[in-house]
DNA sequence: CCTTATTCATGATAGTTATCATGAATAAAT
DNA sequence: ATTTATTCATGATAACTATCATGAATAAGG
């Protein structure tokens, strides 16, 4: 049953979305090829048309979240400028929220995957190029507001930040099962990583 | 064949040691049962006479793994205070090491098994506890440098602290692939962890 | 000593999963 | 319209792995 170009392409899309969703919500090694075609509205059968190994797959799948997650802080920093609210503020604490803390599927990758990808040769480096760009867009915002500081500075700052996002929301998560020093762990963070780019 | 107590306990130590170093390494999923037992001199049917699950293996496992960790730091305060060092900067310092981000097997489980377990709710909150064990000891060194403080100041703090430590070793496996900045990474994070305690 | 309880080794078992093989259906090309 | 190429579904296959069952060896207790 061939499909056309455009419903090929809608289906490696799915897989690649589902993807994304599943292994942030269980893990990579959590998530087997036909749970995710089956989330897609397909089965195992067609996977291997579109990609040539499960980590293949885990490596796309973790850019792509990263980069999508780029994309939507610009978007968040847009808002936040037509706000007239500080981006980088906007960004740390939508990061920072209990309910990106609760819904794995809806975080960031670099939280619920940095360690399953860093251990793979292959889905680690993909992976590294994902901080890239999420960094940079932070790095611009430090920029913006330091702007006599040189860019060695910015990317400091940048990559100092990011670590206390993700350090809090991994805490905080660990945390569960205390909810207020759970609730203290994703402030504290928000908090110190706010003071990075200071 | 039957061994007497003192090794029967020395091999449930042996498999509780072997299942944190290689849970650290490649991930709770990524390490067989007999693989752990094999790693402690055992074949796999020692195991189920000292644990009734690799589960909760996993959370025993981790929750030594960082009281252990909180041991090692309150000896690396002890040596700090003798050689007159600032004893949060020699723990931060040590934490975030360019050998601790290439040898997973020897660093702080939250890092390298924070999500898998975070995920698990036998493991999640066994974890949670071991937290809080290395939470207490910064919390300490929080306490002492600022004395006027309150504890909750003290305890924000110490979250913080861990969140940039534990964040920036995370960045830098990531960014493995680019030595400069995967040191840059290392190095931003202490600098900032450091801050989170003035 | 001799009995008993128990630890570990060996050997199943059952379930899961990545990947491959085949064929039906159909888009695309002629 | 007919042929061809290709996508996906179905159905293997081959590993792997957590856990259980059994028995040999032996520590502990009498």
């Amino acid at each position: 049953m061939k499909v056309d170009q455009q419903t090929m392409a809608a289906h490696r899309a799915a897989i690649l979305k589902q993807a994304g969703r599943l292994f942030r919500k269980r893990g990579i090694d959590g998530v087997a090829v036909a749970d995710i075609t089956g989330a897609a509205g397909l089965t195992h059968g067609a996977f291997y048309g579109h990609f040539p190994s499960k980590a293949a797959l885990a490596a796309e799948a973790c850019r792509e979240s990263l980069e999508r997650s780029a994309a939507y802080w610009r978007k968040e920093i847009a808002q936040a400028r037509r706000d007239g609210v500080d981006p980088l503020a906007a960004i740390i604490d939508d990061y920072l929220t209990p309910t990106k803390r609760d819904q794995h599927d809806r975080s960031c990758a670099i939280t619920t995957l940095g360690h399953e990808a860093s251990r793979d040769a292959e889905v680690g480096p993909a992976m590294g190029s994902g901080v890239e760009a999420l960094l940079t867009v932070l790095q611009e915002l430090v920029a913006e507001r330091r702007p006599k500081a040189g860019p060695a500075v910015h990317a400091d700052a940048a990559l100092a930040a990011l670590a206390a996002m993700n350090g809090g929301l991994t805490l905080a998560r660990l945390l569960a099962a205390n909810p207020k020093r759970s609730a203290a762990a994703l402030k504290a963070a928000a908090a110190l990583a706010k003071r990075a780019a200071d």
